[in-house]
DNA sequence: TAGATTGTTAATCGATTAACAATC
DNA sequence: TAGATTGTTAATCGATTAACAATC
C-alpha cells in the first residue's frame, strides 16, 4: 500500500499528494447533492479538470478497486483518503506571528475537523504578548523554543515577517519542529527529515498580474 | 520576447511564470545582505534550492543576457522581472468574502507595492454591510456586478463559503472579470480566457499531515 | 593567460495520455 | 448479452539534467 507511494520521486510523490487531497475535497464539499454511492473515474475527471486515467491510477496506488460499470465506492474513497492524508489523527501546532494572516489561519474552519489543533501563538511585540488571539494564547518568541520541546510539537505555522523567516526556521528546526507550513516569501533550507510546504501569497499574485496585461 | 513565453504548453508557462516570481522574490527579499552588482546562475539556484540551467534557460527567454565569467546584472534582472510579471502597472481589485481571511489578503503589505489595490469588499452579512473593512467599504453582494461592470475590475478575490464559490464565479464572470484568485476549496469551471489561480489552504495542510504520520 | 560562467544542444528521465483487453 | 467502466501496458510528450563549446 503505503509502500507505493514511498517508491515515488519527492516531487512525483508531492503531485500526488496534492491530486489525492483534491479528490478528497472534491468528493467531500463539492459533490454534495450527489446522492449517489458509485462515483467514477471519468465524473471526478471532470469535477478537477484532469485525466480520468490518472485518478484510476492514483486510487490503484492507495489499495482502492473499483468496479467496472458502476466506478468506485464513494464513501470507502474517502475513508481512506482521510487515511492516506492523515486527517483522521489529532495534531497539535503553533503559529508564529500573531498577525491578521495567522489569525485568519487558525480560525479557518475546516483545521479543527481535519484534526489541526492551534495550540499558541508567538509573537516579538509587547503589545501582543499575553494576549490572546484566536482562543489561544500569545507567547514572546523567546519561550517558542521550550514550549516546542515540553509540548513535542512537529508542526508550525509561519506567518512571521520575512527578514525574521529563516532565523525562526532553524529554531524551531532544532527544537524538534518536523514540518514547516511557511507562508512568508522566504527560501528556507532545512535538513532532508524536515518538511517545508509553501505558501507563497505573492507568487500567486505574480502569477496573476502577469494575465492581467 | 514575449512570443517565447506563449509558445509554451499552458502548464508550462504555469510553472516558468512561478519560477520568474520566485527569482523575483528571492533577489529582492532575500539577498538584501548581498551588494553585490552580479549574481550568478549558481548563486540563484543554490538560494531556491533548483537546477542552474533551468535558470539560465528562463532568463534567456525573457531576454535577459549574462556575461561569462560575472553573472547577470542584479538589477536589471529584477526590473526585467517585474516587467514580466505586471508588478509595474496597478490593478484594481475586489475581494469577496469580508472575513478575516480577505482582511487578511487586503491589509498583505507586499500588495500595494506590487500595484495592487484593493477597491471593495463584498459580503452578504447584513451586520458587515455597510462597515469598512481594511480601509474599503462592504458592499451586499447583490451590487457585485453593477460594481465590476461601472469599475471595470478584472481582478476578484474569492474567501466566500465553498459552497456560494461556484455561483459566485459564474457571476463575476459573467460580468466580465478576468482573473480569479480562489481560496475556497472548490474547483472551478470558467471560459478559456479566465484565469484562475487556486490556493487551496487545506490541501496544503492534508499535504503536512501526510508527513506527520 | 587561466578560469569561471554563460548559452545551448543532446540525453535522460518522468509524467501524461492513448489504447485496449478484462470484467461486471 | 451489450455496454460501460476499470486496470494496465505502451506510446507520447515535455521537463529536467548533463555535457561542453563559446566567451569574457
Amino acid at each position: 500500500m503505503d509502500r507505493h507511494i514511498d517508491s515515488l520521486s519527492l516531487s512525483g510523490k508531492k503531485a500526488l499528494l496534492t491530486r489525492l487531497a483534491q479528490f478528497y475535497f472534491s468528493l467531500r464539499d463539492c459533490l454534495p447533492c450527489f446522492e449517489c454511492v458509485w462515483v467514477s473515474s471519468v465524473q471526478l475527471a471532470q469535477q478537477l479538470g484532469v485525466d480520468d486515467t490518472q485518478i484510476r491510477k492514483d486510487l490503484a496506488l492507495i489499495g482502492l478497486k473499483g468496479r467496472p460499470r458502476m466506478g468506485f465506492k464513494r464513501d470507502e474513497v474517502v475513508q481512506r483518503l482521510r487515511e492516506i492524508l492523515g486527517l483522521d489523527k489529532q495534531h497539535q501546532a503553533i503559529v508564529i506571528g500573531a498577525g491578521r494572516l495567522g489569525g485568519a489561519i487558525a480560525e479557518y474552519p475546516g483545521f479543527r475537523d481535519h484534526g489541526l489543533s492551534i495550540e499558541a501563538f508567538f509573537d516579538i511585540d509587547p503589545a501582543k504578548v499575553g494576549t490572546q488571539a484566536s482562543g489561544c494564547r500569545v507567547y514572546h518568541v523567546d519561550e517558542m523554543v521550550d514550549f516546542i520541546r515540553s509540548r513535542n510539537i512537529r508542526l508550525a505555522v509561519l506567518t512571521c515577517p520575512v527578514n525574521v523567516a529563516r532565523g525562526i526556521a532553524s529554531d524551531i528546526v532544532r527544537a524538534g519542529v518536523k514540518t514547516i507550513w511557511n507562508f512568508t516569501s522566504s527560501y528556507l533550507a532545512v535538513p532532508a527529515d524536515v518538511v517545508v510546504r509553501n505558501e507563497h501569497i505573492s507568487v500567486g499574485l505574480a502569477e496573476l498580474t502577469y494575465y492581467l496585461k
